[in-house]
Order: C-alpha cells, then structure tokens, then sequence
DNA sequence: CGAAACGTTGATCGTCATCAATGACGGTGG
DNA sequence: CCACCGTCATTGATGACGATCAACGTTTCG
C-alpha cells in the first residue's frame, strides 16, 4: 500500500484502523468515506432485513476489500460490515481510492477481477441456494471453512444460509446421523473424494 | 461504438450479429472471444445445474453486456446466453474490449460501475428470495417486468423464481385470489402505492 | 476460609403441530 | 397436443414449548 500512498496525488495517507470484535466497519445506509481491506481478521457483510432477520451474503477475510462498491459508485452502503474476530484494517480514503482507479492500470485490473470473482461466486451460490435443499448448502459452507481454516460462529453461518440457529442444529445433526460429520463437533468425517461424491450425489438428484 | 473500432489498437471491427429466439449467444463452459452488448431483443442469463433444473440469474435488453466477466477473467464462461426474443448484439472482439478497458478512461469506468450494480442487485435479490416466500419474489418480478414493460415467457419466470411452473401457476392462482393480480392474466391490480404496501407487509412479517 | 448448594443464563435437543412448496395423476378446454 | 388446474399425499423447513446440561457467579453453612 505505501508505494500508493507515496504516488498519490492528493498526498492522503492510508491509516490503519482496528476493530474490537462485534463492532462494524460499515453500517447498512451510511455513506462513506473511507475503503477497508483488510488486514487481519474476519468480517461479515450482510444485510438488515425489515423483519429483523439477517442475511450474511460473504465472510471477507485477509487481503479482501469492502466499501469499494460505493467508492466507485457514490451510493449508500448496501449492507454492514462486521468484525467477528479483532480486525485490523487499512482505510483508504474514497479520494485515493479513485485517484488508483483512474492513474493506476494494475490497481485496476485488481479491481475489475476483484468485482468478477465476487459476481460468480454470488451467482453460483444464489444458484444452488435456491436449487438445493439446506443440507446441500450447510455441507458446502462446511467444506468452506475447513479448506480456508477458519471459524465462524453458528449463528453466523446460519445466517449465511438464510435459516434459524434452531434449523441450522437440526440439519447439523441430520448429516451426523448420516455419518457425514463427525458424531460430537461440525467437522467433515470424509474424504475430499466421498466429500464430492455426496455432494455430487445431491446434484444428481431431480 | 464506432468511435471505439475506429480508435482501436488492433483495429478489429464489432459486427453487428443477429440471433434468432431460442439460439444462445454464449453457452455454459465455452471460452468464447467475444463480449456482447445487445443492442435489440431479451435475453435470459441461466445456470443449467446437473439436475437438468435452470436457473436464471438475470434477464437482459437493450444496452447491456454480457460476456464481460469473461472477457476480463479468462475463464470459461459461467452461465448460457440465451435469446428469449428475436435479438441483435453488437459483437465485440476481446482484443479489442481489452484494449478499450486498458486505454478508454470512460469506458473502464462504465465496466466498472456495471459490475457494482449487477453485484448489488444480484446481492439483494438473494437475499429476499433467501428470506421471504416465493409469493413476495413474484410479486417483485411482476413489478419488474410491467415497469420495463417487457414479456417474459412463464417458464423463464419460473426458472427465476426457482420453481416449476406448476408452483408457479399456483402461486398466481393465490395472488389472484387476494385480488392482488388481475383475475385472468398477470397484471398487477394496483396502485402504485398498494403494491408498495403489499410487499411491506411482507417485510415486517417475522 | 472453603466446599457444597443454589440460581441464572445460554446453548442444545426432543417432540408435536404447522406451513410452504412440491410431485404425481388425472381431467378439462383450447 | 399442450397449457392449465383440482386434488391428495408428501417433503422440507419452521415455530413453539419444555427438558436438559454445562458454565459461572453467588450464597450459605460447617
């Protein structure tokens, strides 16, 4: 970041700022001054329904960035951003933000594969959200966190599938029965090969 | 456009090519050498999962993209592009899209402030499909459609909502029967404000 | 003082009733 | 033939209620 900092126009420093576990980045409807990538730690991003009831579209972890959808297009924030761990976090100011996206070619193709990736991930996961049974979504989010080695509360990741903490324990103890997860903890019992094999096995399924 | 050919490093031509209703511009795990930018017509962006079941992410007109993600990714392509109505595109070669992203200020900037709106619509729209009934999400799209005043074929709806057109009758039948929609077709038999009501009442429901 | 007893709290789960959405099958009408 | 719908059975997911259990701090009594 301090070869940006130094070629900045503007000459605006790049902080870093810490957050306490449980506070929030970014609140759902404010506008913003400031893009986050993160340093250290674990996010959600997620959405305040009416109800009451939220929906966490993505974890944002090590090297991610939140805020750049409204640097590029000045809008309110569309979700807040969370910390679930301590999280340290480097806060580019929109004006930097905009001058990079402008003056830096590579910092722009950053961006632009950035915004790429975060489309198909979303797509693919609203796809088989919607297609596939809970089951299929938890053994997924599962798979997820055991390959990146990271730990995200269970209310989180039931609000990641869009059910209750009440639901997410019965689908739980649904794939333990099956011998899928390990009897006492959520930790997968299977290969990576039978992981795909039951997987697929959902798939197949009309 | 032409402005764009002409200014063009490599100084290959977009063509203009015509596909008939039913035909896919790009198809699902292609590596394709085009971007398009329909210019005339609908089309249906869709997931073919293993279970033979579609599902639409987006539908497309007059002025937007599709092929971009991988034109900037090299990936192979994520979804089919199929043409609902009889449609025009221009087709733009990817030497050429990666040329006017690297030396076309205004047009990088258009690329990227397209990508926010599909992440943010694509974000939200999960998240209402994941929280409410598919009453609620039909009703959105209904709204949609009379408000771009295009026509969807009800099986593309379906594949949208994710489900059968079975349910999907069954679930007009129900609006019908709450005198929220036309007693013969699907029309919306509200105000405005009505509507606007309706779907809030959804909302606040926990 | 220290150990046993108590109450509080939050997380989990068994159970039962309910709701939303589906699948299947057959009938009707253009 | 195809689009649509009535009906009935079934599945997937939820909500509500109560029981259990572990964690923790506080009280009580020897």
């Amino acid at each position: 970041m301090e070869q940006f900092t130094a070629s900045s126009a503007e000459g605006e420093a790049v902080a870093i700022k810490t957050f306490a576990a449980g506070t929030r980045l970014i609140r759902q409807g404010d506008t913003i001054s400031h893009v986050y990538i993160i340093r250290e730690g674990i996010t959600k991003c997620y959405i305040e329904e009416d109800n009451g009831k939220d929906y966490i579209f993505e974890f944002l972890g090590k090297g991610e960035i939140t805020g750049d959808l409204e640097g590029i297009r000045k809008e309110k924030c569309l979700c807040n951003i969370e910390a679930i761990t301590h999280v340290t976090a480097y806060a580019i100011p929109h004006t930097l933000f905009s001058w990079l996206l402008v003056n830096n070619t590579e910092f722009n193709r950053l961006m632009l594969e950035e915004l790429v990736i975060r489309i198909r991930q979303t797509c693919i996961r609203a796809s088989y959200q919607q297609l596939y049974p809970v089951e299929y979504a938890l053994l997924r989010l599962l798979a997820l966190e055991a390959e990146q080695d990271i730990v995200i509360p269970k209310k989180d990741m039931a609000s990641y599938l869009g059910i209750t903490i009440r639901s997410f324990n019965r689908t739980l103890k649904e794939l333990r029965s099956k011998n899928i997860l390990d009897p006492q903890g959520m930790n997968i019992d299977l290969s990576r090969k039978q992981l795909e094999e039951i997987l697929r096995r959902f798939e197949d399924m009309g």
